[in-house]
DNA sequence: CATTTGACGCCAA
DNA sequence: TTTGGCGCCAAAT
């Protein structure tokens, strides 16, 4: 487990209900700008449900991906109030 | 150690 | 405005 990761799942972690943050946003966070795609490549080996990726969205307001489904993923969102650019 | 992959992002057509 | 292509970063092979 690199810091990296470790930064990522902290921040993920720390999305609350109702909010989501994009990639790119969380990749700032974690002190690497511009590394969208390392986060989604790091939130795509973790498997800790304790870390709600599916909060974690593309900054085009579209879903993205995820481990367990990208439509679970998008029923989750839908669930907790975020709006999504489409379903 | 070098190359490819992958839950992305931005620019051009 | 929507679709396609290129570029970036970190990890895995």
């Amino acid at each position: 487990m690199t810091k990296f990761q470790q930064r990522v799942y902290n921040i993920v972690r720390h999305i609350k209900c109702g909010q989501a943050m994009t990639y790119a946003e969380v990749a700032k966070a974690a002190g690497h700008t511009g590394a969208a795609r390392a986060v989604g490549n790091a939130l795509n080996k973790n498997y800790d449900l304790g870390v709600p990726c599916h909060r974690v969205i593309r900054s085009d307001g579209k879903v993205g991906g995820y481990n367990r489904g990208s439509r679970q993923k998008q029923k989750i969102l839908r669930e907790e109030g975020v709006i999504l650019a489409d379903r």
